[in-house]
RNA sequence: GGAGAGAUGGCCGAGCGGUCUAAGGCGCACGCCUGGAGAGCGUGUGAUCGCCAAAAGCGGUUCGCGGGUUCGAAUCCCGCUCUCUCCGCCA
């Protein structure tokens, strides 16, 4: 959610901004302005009935004391009318609320001017890329394939437990599975980031908190008895560890990492983007989640961005770098750079890992806040966060780009945490 | 799931219809004292909204959350949430 005052304070700026993403900024803002002007003027009557209902109801027990009655029956008479006045202007107050609330909300952030305008995937900018291509032959098989004769991910097993998009990974494909994540966490700890392990179920703040309600409930698994909702990425928890909370300027910047598994229905995807391990309603990820100073925060994106380059380095995957136009990027996000990894044999980028400044949308939601040294004033922080990595896709890349006649090699940074260097195929 | 107790400022804790503009303590900040520190003494101490160009100042809201009673609610009534204790169940 934009800030007010920023809008207030800096209508052009926003407006110029929110039309890098190709939507119409005028109206929408036109509309919250005048919507806070009403609501100000509102709460300022309010205000003064308020005070004088306050200081009204201050004499009246004095003038019963001093058996002042003709007076205290005028000042209760007063208050009768105030009340009523006071009734009526916090309906009319209430509803100017609503009303401003449910107009900001529909605002998406304001990417950053670094952003470039455009409308759709085709307008992304490559940053750089890196890696080599993998020279496959003509009987290089996919993933999904792969998985198969290998005996280490199971489609079909998922489907009888649960349906469509719920794999169930076996014996070396699972052990990968462990190694990954590991691997994944250790680096990111190496980097200064603390791990944490927070639950995977969250309540109706926290997705709000982050962005994920209202308007988007239908991307998470909602759990009603509870009214809980399933963590379509450990983005919401770990983010909303920091809801309500005032930070102090030295504890910049905060950094978190945590694996869980990530929910998501993905309603409406279908074909070939869903084939294999390309798009799950249940996969894992390694996520690092950072709080950062406003004057900080971009040159913040870009050491996540090397952190995370170096992931994909070290795993030997072909790699680029996309930075989103203002018409592909996400809701919440101020500038975002996409990581893709190329598959061999599918001959297709896949994404692997987003990696988001929100400057203060999120933390305005969260109302999180740091106060800088000596000052009694409250700022928003800035709030960022970045896939490192999610596995699906990064396996798939690793099977397809790797594989040899009769089995796949393991990248060597993984040996360790594997235990083995090679996943043969099964003699059939 | 059953029974009982409770939720007050950064923390502890008093208050049980007007003097709450929330006692007292701890913490923190500043000042005095000191060669320096400590002790001691003094002063201050949250969040949020509005008025104001801004600061200062003034006003509104805020004692878990939401309603209600009352001229007036931290205090009384109703609903909800959460925490603790005991019992039950359980990895």
């Amino acid at each position: 959610m934009l800030t007010l005052s920023v809008i207030r304070e800096k209508t052009e700026e926003t407006i110029q901004r929110l039309k890098i993403r190709n939507i119409d900024a005028d109206k929408m803002i036109a509309c919250v302005i005048e919507s806070d002007k009403k609501r100000r003027s509102l709460q300022n009557s309010l205000d003064n009935l308020q005070a004088e209902l306050n200081a009204t109801s201050r004499t009246i027990g004095g003038l019963i004391l001093s058996q002042n009655n003709l007076a205290a029956e005028a000042a209760r008479k007063r208050t009768g009318e105030l009340k009523e006045e006071i009734r009526e202007k916090s309906r009319l107050l209430r509803e100017a609320e609503d009303e401003l609330e449910k107009e900001l909300l529909q605002i998406p952030n304001t990417p950053s001017f670094m952003v470039t305008p455009g409308r759709g995937a085709e307008d992304n900018v490559e940053v750089r890329s890196g890696g080599s291509m993998p020279q496959l032959p003509s009987s290089a098989m996919p993933h999904w394939e792969l998985a198969r004769i290998c005996d280490i991910i199971d489609f079909d097993l998922g489907n009888k437990l649960t349906g469509a998009g719920f794999p169930v990974y076996k014996g070396m494909g699972s052990r990968l599975q462990r190694a990954l994540i590991n691997f994944f966490l250790d680096e990111n700890a190496r980097a200064g980031y603390i791990e944490v392990m927070p639950p995977l179920m969250v309540n109706e703040e926290s997705g709000f908190g982050t962005g994920q309600l209202p308007d988007k409930e239908g991307q998470m698994y909602h759990v009603e008895v509870d009214n809980l909702y399933l963590i379509p990425t450990a983005e919401v928890p770990v983010t909303n560890i920091y809801r309500d909370v005032i930070l102090d300027a030295k504890d910049f910047p905060v950094r978190n990492t945590a694996y869980t598994p990530c929910f998501r229905r993905e309603a409406g995807s279908y074909g070939k983007d869903v084939r294999g391990l390309n798009r799950l309603h249940q996969f894992d990820k390694v996520e690092i989640v950072q709080i950062q100073h406003p004057d900080r925060s971009y040159e913040t994106l870009e050491e996540m961005v090397t952190h995370v380059e170096g992931l994909v380095k070290k795993l030997g995957l072909p790699y680029r770098i996309m930075r989103l136009c203002g018409g592909d990027m996400g809701f919440t996000s101020a500038m975002t750079y996409d990581f893709e990894v190329f598959a061999g044999a599918q001959r297709r980028w896949l994404e692997v890992s987003s990696v988001s400044n929100f400057e203060s949308f999120q933390a305005n939601r969260l109302k999180l806040r740091f106060r800088e040294e000596g000052s009694k004033k409250t700022v928003l922080a800035h709030t960022l966060n970045g896939s490192a990595l999610a596995l699906p896709r990064v396996v798939a890349a690793l099977l397809e780009n790797n594989q040899t006649g009769k089995g796949i090699h393991i990248p060597e940074v993984l040996h360790r945490y594997t235990g083995f260097d090679f996943i043969p195929f099964l003699s059939s």
